[in-house]
DNA sequence: GGGTCGCTTGCAATCCTATGCAGGCATGGA
DNA sequence: TCCATGCCTGCATAGGATTGCAAGCGACCC
């Protein structure tokens, strides 16, 4: 039972070789004999022997551990990213090690010290409100970092984000092809810039084609908040369509108008969101949205982070990954519309 | 730009003191006088020194990382507990590195052998088909495993599960009660206890009562499958009740019965699922659902784990946490049901 | 004033692996 | 046959921290 952990040095004694030997043999691209290979191997099978990560990264400097700081699950997105990102990354040859961030105020500096701890190559934030801060502070640590779907100003941090701009110009022009004549949003947390930059863009489609929208309020990206929104929109302004700022919003929305409110969607109202979760595709919802594509979002965001951290050099990147607006049943779909 | 690390030894220099006493500065429960903590914590301040956890591991051989091994997260039972469970770990000091077993076939070993390379303190299985295996294999290696939301036989393994034998059984006294007389069943998937225990409590709850289901079906806790085996039976048993084994599923039969078939939820068939997952209460489903205490089971969870690496004699344990009925508007509500 | 006790602190070994360096061996060419 | 060349391999050190051991030191008591 209190089997000690079996070493390098317990398969070089077994197999009669030094433990650099055994240490060659794991490292790949190292100057190995295929005789020492096999008799190494052997002796490490028959051991169990597997090489202690953590004692390498204590001399490559590399721990193969990539940090992943994320503030809250309950938007399918994330859980989705998360899978995803995680898979890719195994791939690699790396793991991901969460972080929770929930706490908004003090608990930023605990993870950004938590993060150091554990030695991690690279760190990739998501859905979280303080990552400028997070990231501003690991990269002047010399640690590579990307945000997922989230942008900032800063021009020496990388990011991944969907064409929020374009994205929303997109839906703008859907529903005024669709003769809404009264649009409303309901924002993203205008905090953030993806927040920001889809209000941006919708206002901006709106205007491009003689409109303008007839309410906008903050969802704070929350359930309870953009349900609120909605309600108090109904009670006033009275829209006829409604581009929340992404799916999780709009499955609030549609359950505040059709349950609360007793209305129909999309007759009544329609509703379009951003993300196209995959619940966004279930009959209940049927929910049309501008798709961020995050299987290449993903992608982007492994390949930017493994190339900083291959070539600590490298310049950081900013990458904004455009997707196709995904028509269901939630909104009024314009004639000939293709 | 370059800046190296700063070590014990920079902080040692600078404070004029043994790298030593730096290490018991930083290790509760070392002897150290005030004065000295005083003058290193300085130090360490200034120049942003953290100890390195990796190096630590080396040598006292815990890494404070738990393994976490999951197959999926698009049931949203899953996020939901990894967040819980981040958070109860992240406040004792543990994270968590995630390990996605998607592979259901050759992936396992591989798997394994990772979770050992990172030296996990411990490790937890969730929504994964061969944890036995995994479970069996990393216990004999010492590390401590718990079985979050599966069972199983062996009495060396740790698991956590909710009462479903009960649970189940008690779905079944409620279709009853509503007057229900063809009902069925859609499992999950049989090759896990959970899905095993839940089908043979609720054929339990029916046989006492004089039933017996009128369809069984496997739904491998898939959505497609789920909304097929739901078609299934309404195509020849055309039951008036269908238990889901869980929420994920029931929402897709949901899905099934009134977008695919036309049918009326719950005046044509009702419909009870299991979790009560943060999805079921939306109005879009309302579903009745068994309550699995995800807040409780994640507890039972963190202190079944930490006991045994704090102890690591200490005798494996099998935790069944009960909970409620949560009465919605899926299912028919029997007349005078508290 | 001396002895003892207890709290601090430094020394040095240890955890496990990677890797620069140099030496050994075999191979091939002249 | 001898030398140059390369490929393997072992030696020894490093990486950053923890911890047993022993010594230093002040205080306290007699």
């Amino acid at each position: 039972m209190a089997e000690r952990k079996v070493t390098s040095l317990d398969v070089a004694a077994r197999a009669g070789v030094s433990q650099s030997a055994v240490s060659r043999v794991f490292t790949p691209g190292a100057s190995v004999s295929k005789k020492m290979a096999e008799r190494v191997r052997k002796a490490a099978d028959e051991l169990g022997y597997r090489p202690n990560v953590l004692a390498r990264s204590l001399i490559t400097g590399r721990s193969r551990i990539i940090g992943l700081v994320v503030a809250y699950l309950d938007n399918q997105f994330y859980p989705d990213a998360l899978e995803r990102l995680s898979n890719a990354l195994q791939e690699r040859g790396y793991h991901i090690l969460i972080f929770m961030a929930s706490g908004t105020g003090e608990g930023v500096g605990k993870v950004i010290d938590e993060l150091l701890d554990y030695q991690v190559d690279g760190i990739i934030t998501a859905s979280v409100g303080m990552s400028d801060e997070i990231a501003a502070r690991c990269d002047a640590a010399g640690i590579p970092v990307v945000l997922f779907n989230r942008g900032q100003e800063d021009a020496r941090l990388s990011q991944v984000t969907s064409d929020n701009v374009a994205g929303a110009r997109r839906i703008a022009e859907f529903l005024v092809a669709g003769g809404h004549e009264r649009i409303a949003h309901i924002t993203g947390w205008t905090g953030s810039s993806t927040g920001r930059d889809r209000e941006a863009g919708f206002r901006e489609g709106l205007k491009a084609l003689g409109h303008a929208p007839v309410a906008v309020r903050d969802g704070h990206y929350r359930r309870k908040e953009a349900a609120e929104a909605a309600r108090a929109m109904m009670a006033d302004a009275r829209p006829d369509a409604i581009f929340v700022g992404n799916d999780h919003m709009a499955f609030a929305v549609m359950d505040e108008l059709r349950s609360g409110l007793g209305l129909r969607v999309p007759e009544d109202v329609s509703v379009v969101g951003y993300d196209d979760v995959p619940l966004a595709a279930w009959p209940a919802y049927d929910l049309t949205t501008l798709r961020q594509p995050s299987n290449r979002m993903v992608e982007a965001t492994v390949d930017l982070l493994l190339d900083r951290i291959g070539s600590p050099g490298a310049a950081a990147r900013k990458v904004a990954i455009g997707g196709p607006l995904i028509v269901r049943g939630s909104a009024r779909v314009p004639e000939g519309w293709t």
